[in-house]
DNA sequence: GTATATGCAAAGCATTTGCATTAAA
DNA sequence: TTTAATGCAAATGCTTTGCATATAC
């Protein structure tokens, strides 16, 4: 049994480090940002920021997201309707699962991720970067029984 | 060389003998969702659907839209920034490939997409119905030379 | 001290909704 | 004739932006 020690600001300080200028609220921002099968809303990592910093703004909230996953420290997910979800996870390569009923996500990964390619005559002159797999189903709770 | 033959209303036609109140309006709006690597947003559904019909509306034209996706006639895809798009290629499976500089989409079949699957151990309980694939990369347009 | 981030409030965009009118069956 | 779809305009939900103040460096 591993307690989760609380590291305050592990990827803040490393951003630091990278020029960023370190604000409580961006270190409440990246501390809320943290583990395996997060997938949390701005609304969420809002709420979650409060609870430590009482003042702090949905726009900066929001700033600071955007700041993230244009770093490449955080992953934007958008699926289904609904906002946003903001995904900590860029270390370990996964994927999607999605439950269409209520929302729910998990990270997964999946067998035969690697063997997927684009053939080169169906890649439309295009420069391939990446791939995103979001696996679609219902969630225990949404199976009905 | 074939010419495209305009055959108004095949799909329309279709969803009528299925019970579905045929108005001008939702005929113009399946009339224009037809063919391959076709992705209009509900913006650009409604510019062309009022080259014929000058009165339909957004709400109408929304309205459609998710009719028609709701029937599994019309896909949706959310990809990046910007409004949804609006895919009538459903008879033939396929995934996307999304330019990520300006957006732009292509319908594509990806070797190896049969052999994906998600192991038992990893569906947390889920029953899985389906998967997207999106490859992201670069259009010749924004690869710059 | 200076450049940059913050909070607030207002604006923005995409989409949905309520309701009286119109049209399909 | 009846039931459902339309158009309008207002409302919604999420996100971004402008600007004066506050703060990291």
């Amino acid at each position: 049994m591993r307690r989760q020690m609380v590291i305050s600001s592990e990827l803040a300080e490393r951003l630091r480090q990278r020029g960023w200028r370190l604000t409580a609220q961006r270190r409440v921002v990246a501390d809320v940002l943290v583990g395996d099968h997060v997938h949390l809303s701005a609304e969420a990592v809002h709420s979650a920021a409060q609870a430590v910093l009482p003042e702090i703004s949905m726009a900066t909230v929001y700033n600071t997201l955007n700041e993230l996953v244009n770093m490449g420290e955080v992953l934007e997910i958008s699926a289904g309707p609904g906002p946003k979800r903001y995904d900590p996870n860029t270390t370990v390569a996964h994927q999607h699962l999605l439950c269409t009923g209520c929302g729910a996500l998990r990270d997964v990964a999946p067998e035969g991720a690697d063997a997927l390619t684009l053939p080169s005559d169906q890649r439309h002159g295009f420069q391939v970067v990446g791939l995103d797999i979001m696996f679609r189903g219902l969630c225990p709770a949404c199976t009905g029984t």
